[in-house]
DNA sequence: CGTTCTTATAGTATTATAAGAACGGTGCCATACT
């Protein structure tokens, strides 16, 4: 048996690995840069944290969400890998600084954009032999990294300050665009490339053009008291995830709530617990839910708004069918829900005709508190500031005349990029010749080789109708603050 | 850009309508002490 075989036999308890995790895991253990692009459940953690586990030294895993990182540890304890640790807010003073102190005894280290962006810690992972670094969920370098959370954009240079480790980029979801970008930031230089198919067969996709709000919302009721679910909605804002939640209440007879970011982290929790449970039917939601789910069951994602891009939609119906059941996917198109994406676009970007009052404003303020003063003096958003502020730490040295100008066309060309995107979404669901699914592969660069059946709206396809499993097995309901302790104390949990 | 809420005016008791304004998503983060 060689060394490979042994250590996941040893770790995971599997014999094999499955074909295209094998060549991923051989290019990581040698050392070669990876991107992957991985459909979602298909065990792509075990494709770098088996190297990790085999290399000598530390493999920094960088993760978008705090729950991430938790889910993927509690995993990791159930096999009783012990090597492996976080650090974030979540944790205690006095759990961070052990972290710090024993990293030289750790395998895997879970850690945010953020935290890495420390400088202290920089300082601490310069002391130890880093030998691997993951960007897990790695479309949010593209998808946030350059104005919402700009420290993904750090993650390049941090890499450069600890000595140049190997890099490795999973996500479920890239555009040959995304790809680029991602390569780009990670400074990857010829890495290898694994690009799976990002088309779900067993997932069927509609549109159904709608002409009015009260059309909509009559649609939304109809598809979901027909619809058994479980299923999503999803919408892009707060207020109507909390309006169509009640509306469904009243007018279905599924259990319904609504999840969004306006909501504290227990509340969070529970939904998420009950969905994964089967004790709510639908979740109505924004685009914070999700990342992360492990539900196979989910039987169809419906957009009362549609997503401000191709990689959001393909994500967002991708938590769809995940056992492979037949599933499906609806958008309720309504042409003026255009404005919310451009809205939220151009909110995220700060206003070009007040560059030279920022200008100012940070010039007279220390770089800490550069972000803050832009929001308080000028009244931008906090993405708009954290846009600015990091294109100044980037930049310290330049002429104010010369800043100024390159971030007018910076701020130009981000429109420009968002826009773009934009309107290849509407375009796809504008279209109404084309077979969707090959129009939607088309965007990530793909053709489409086999039509399902059911496929698409255009194909001639209706929404398919599953059915029940006549003897569903018996739901097993522990009292919630049971379940909120295990998520909060942990508790050994069983996967896969 | 449309929805939804607030304020203003009309004109006269209680409400009706118009004009104006606000809003619309994603999450992470060392600090105080000698």
């Amino acid at each position: 048996m060689d060394k490979k075989t042994e250590a996941l036999n040893k770790y995971f308890g599997f014999s094999s690995l499955r074909a295209y995790q094998e060549p991923i895991v051989d290019k990581l253990l040698e050392g070669t840069d990876t991107l992957a692009v991985l459909p979602t459940g298909s065990g792509k953690s075990i494709c770098f944290q088996l190297p990790a586990l085999m290399k000598n030294g530390l493999t920094l895993i960088v993760s978008p969400l705090l729950s991430l990182m938790d889910n993927q540890l509690q995993e990791l304890r159930a096999k009783h890998i012990k090597a492996a640790a976080a650090y974030n807010s979540f944790m205690s003073p006095e759990e961070k600084s052990r972290v710090l102190r024993r990293l030289s005894s750790l395998k895997l280290l879970y850690i945010s954009p953020e935290a890495l962006s420390l400088p202290f810690i920089v300082e601490r992972l310069k002391e130890v032999n880093v030998v691997m670094m993951v960007v897990d969920e790695a479309h949010c370098i593209s998808q946030w990294g350059h104005e919402f959370r700009t420290d993904y954009l750090k993650i390049g240079p941090v890499r450069e300050a600890v000595g140049n480790p190997c890099m490795a980029a999973f996500t479920a979801t890239a555009t040959p665009e995304v790809q680029l970008d991602i390569k780009k930031q990670l400074r990857m230089e010829e890495p290898a490339e694994y690009i799976h198919s990002v088309d779900r067969v067993n997932i069927a996709l509609f549109v159904q053009r709608c002409t009015s709000e009260r059309e909509k919302k009559k649609e939304l009721v109809r598809i979901i008291q027909n619809a058994p679910g479980p299923g999503l909605v999803y919408v892009t804002s707060r207020k109507k995830c909390e309006e169509l939640k009640k509306l469904l209440q009243e007018e279905s007879a599924h259990q319904v709530e609504a999840y969004h970011g306006g909501l504290d982290n227990e509340a969070r929790l529970m939904i998420q617990q009950q969905f994964l449970h089967g004790d709510l039917d639908v979740v109505v939601c924004t685009n914070s839910f999700g990342m992360g789910l492990n539900k196979a069951d989910v039987e169809f994602v419906l957009h009362y708004h549609f997503p401000k891009d191709a990689e959001s939609y393909i994500q967002e119906i991708g938590r769809a069918g995940r056992d492979g059941r037949q599933a499906w996917a609806t958008v309720l198109y309504l042409e003026e829900d255009i404005i919310i994406p451009q809205m939220l676009m151009e909110s995220e970007l700060p206003p070009v005709d007040e560059l030279d009052a920022a200008w100012e404003t940070a010039a007279s303020s220390r770089q800490e508190e550069t972000t803050a003063d832009l929001i308080n003096k000028l009244g931008w958003t906090e993405t708009a500031a954290r846009f600015l502020a990091f294109y100044l730490e980037k930049h310290p040295r330049k002429r104010k005349s010369e800043l100024l100008e390159d971030l007018e066309e910076k701020v130009q060309q981000r429109r420009f990029e968002k826009e773009k995107k934009l309107k290849v979404m509407v375009q796809w669901l504008e279209n109404s010749n084309t077979c969707r699914r090959r129009l939607l592969l088309q965007v990530f660069g793909e053709a489409l080789m086999k039509r399902p059946d059911p496929c698409c709206d255009i194909c001639g396809s209706t929404i398919p109708v599953r059915k029940q499993p006549g003897n569903e097995k018996e739901k097993v309901t522990a009292p919630w603050e049971m379940r909120l302790q295990e998520l909060f104390f942990g508790k050994e949990r069983e996967h896969e």
